[in-house]
DNA sequence: CGAGGCTACTAATGCGGTTTAGCTCATGTC
DNA sequence: GACATGAGCTAAACCGCATTAGTAGCCTCG
């Protein structure tokens, strides 16, 4: 294969410098330099300046294989999303949390790696293959269900984990970050409350998620203490078609809600078209709210009363007590700040004709 | 450090199997595993089945770190999102991409490694860091701009890369995935000429974008060709909120267009909900056109016409070069399926009073 | 019948770090 | 002044795999 023909040739890349290199240069052993730059004893402070000082010149960083090889750390953590390809990517939710999760990460130079699998099954044998090949340190888990397999499976590999979303269950080695979902719900129906409406129905998503499950149970408890009559939870998928299909169902039973509070902001603005198809005015006879703000509720018309949480925050939250846990912390819960409600145009007193 | 007290203890995990312990198992040295498990030649077929079964047995996966460290390969490629963190997150294509790419790379076993960054400059960093690392054994580049240092730099670097979106400027050493933008901007105006629009608006996205140059580029000359009088492009950010801006400020102009096309379909949405706020109908006084297809075009009312690419299949194709080239491919500049428009029911004739 | 060649395997080395054991020399102690 | 001590450094082993350089046994052939 002659040079000039072969496609994938091109002028020798630059030599990764070694610690070798940084030995032969600052005249000292291989060690002296693992050492130094390790910050560990056994090394006096010039030489170790000396070392720092050509390491540096050398633009040298440590061969991520070779760390991971002799020390313990891969200085990698894995996220695995586990969703049928054709519902990814219209919620802004994962985008967020993972911007946040890198701020973190990027800070302690750790790799994020990210997988998307079509369920849970294929997400389990994601997290035992790289157990094997000892890939990942860590893993962020996402979409905690009432009774995953996930803990126990993260537990018995002894890979260190944190669970996005509901707090644990069980005895498992598990730390967990979680919003208050109950106490969200009970401030947005307290909201539709004061407003006026007694009839409300809620646009759930899917019903083996442990938080839809908080959800719904929190609906069912505060309609009995505000003594709300008509309620109830609809499951869906998550999807426009799904949250479109339930709003015309609802919307045509016999005694219709005067609000309907959906799970996340691609339903809502499904719905909101639903009542634009069929002349419903909101929010003159129909009040709508999304969980979860994003630019989708401020394009519709009018724009739809949101509960906001701060997604990105919570992608923080959750790296830093990964990193915590992988310096040896304790397993802890922690709970992300209570979302609010961002109320907008999409809300209103229910129409007295009702 | 008492065990029962240490919040990280845990049961000691399994050990991971290695070669030695394959090779112990079957009764032969650990070269021998290691020909038969990467399929070289020096082993008997009956040999070569029994460490098979051994390996097998003991659930062994290759330490990726140890495979990296003595191959070349790392297994892993990378890919880097440069974003502001706020504007991430609406948009469905990357997670889309992001999808198509990963169903390739799973099925060698590949892993992706992703970051999300600031600006351009972070961005090469990263490249910089993964390279001196070690971590990647290639890239995706997406966003592609006019006057792009990322090539040059990988280049340099000798980190094999795919550019996702525009074809290659000079004598990289860098493969190329694109969609003809031209051609699809062309298809585009034609579907509103056909209608009988003569003045059309493009909402843009960000002026440095490859992309946006040819869709700018296009526009000009097919209006030339078709000969379209009033025509024009105006710039944003990609956002809801700029893309709500340019509507207002391209309504309120002196000659309002009879048809806007957006270039992407959160602009899309948030023009369809300025036009609803001023009671313009469309698309009885307005025709909008998406450039992208998603769910956010079927959930508004009307429903938006849209320009709908594969992207998952895109990403496929991406991932599918990156390979070829990390197998010694050459160089390639490779084209996506072209685009085609979804007509809905934001596109009409426009009205005569205009 | 011995040289040469092939097959099927083993031993040894290296990748780039970390870590343990050991070595040298200056210092303090009684 | 003999001896323990510790600081500061080096040599060597090791992590798990790939790979190169053998080596032993068998077959072929002049």
């Amino acid at each position: 294969m002659t040079p000039q023909s072969d496609g994938a040739a091109r002028a020798t890349p630059a030599r990764r410098p070694t610690i070798k290199d940084i030995a032969r240069r600052a005249g000292v052993s291989e060690s002296a330099v693992s050492f130094a730059l390790n910050g560990r004893p056994g090394v006096s402070q010039g030489t170790r300046d000396r070392i720092h000082r050509v390491a540096e010149d050398l633009g040298w960083q440590p061969n991520s294989a070779a760390r991971a090889l002799s020390g313990e750390r891969s200085g990698c953590v894995g996220l695995v999303l586990a969703r049928p390809a054709h519902t990814l990517g219209v919620e802004s939710f994962f985008l967020q949390l993972v911007s946040g999760v890198q701020e973190v990460l990027a800070a302690r130079k750790v790799a994020l790696l990210f997988q998307v699998v079509e369920d849970i099954e294929a997400e389990c044998a994601v997290y035992k293959r790289w157990w094997a090949e000892k890939r990942v340190d860590g893993v962020l888990v996402v979409d905690p269900r009432s009774d995953d397999p996930r803990p126990e499976l993260l537990d018995s590999l002894g890979l260190t984990s944190v669970m996005i979303g509901a707090p644990a269950e069980g005895e498992r080695q598990v730390s967990t970050v979680w919003a208050d979902d109950s106490a969200a719900m009970a401030s947005v129906l307290a909201h539709l409350y004061e407003l006026g409406h007694r009839h409300v129905v809620h646009v759930a998503g899917l019903p083996g998620l442990a938080h839809t499950e908080r959800r719904i149970n929190s609906l069912r408890t505060q309609a009995g203490r505000l003594g709300l009559t008509a309620i109830r939870s609809v499951p869906t998928d998550y999807s426009d078609a799904e949250g479109a299909e339930a709003t015309r169902r609802v919307l045509d039973s016999d005694a219709p809600p005067t609000a309907i509070v959906y799970d996340n902001d691609v339903m809502a603005v499904a719905g909101v078209a639903v009542a634009a198809e069929r002349g419903i005015k909101v929010p003159g006879e129909l009040s709508i709210v999304a969980w979860d703000d994003s630019a989708l509720c401020r394009v519709t018309h009018p724009r739809l009363t949101a509960l906001v949480r701060d997604t990105s925050g919570f992608g923080r939250l959750a790296a830093e007590e990964l990193l915590a846990r992988l310096d040896g912390g304790p397993v802890r819960s922690l709970q992300a700040e209570l979302p609010h409600l961002e109320p907008r145009e999409s809300t209103g007193p229910p129409s007295s004709g009702r």
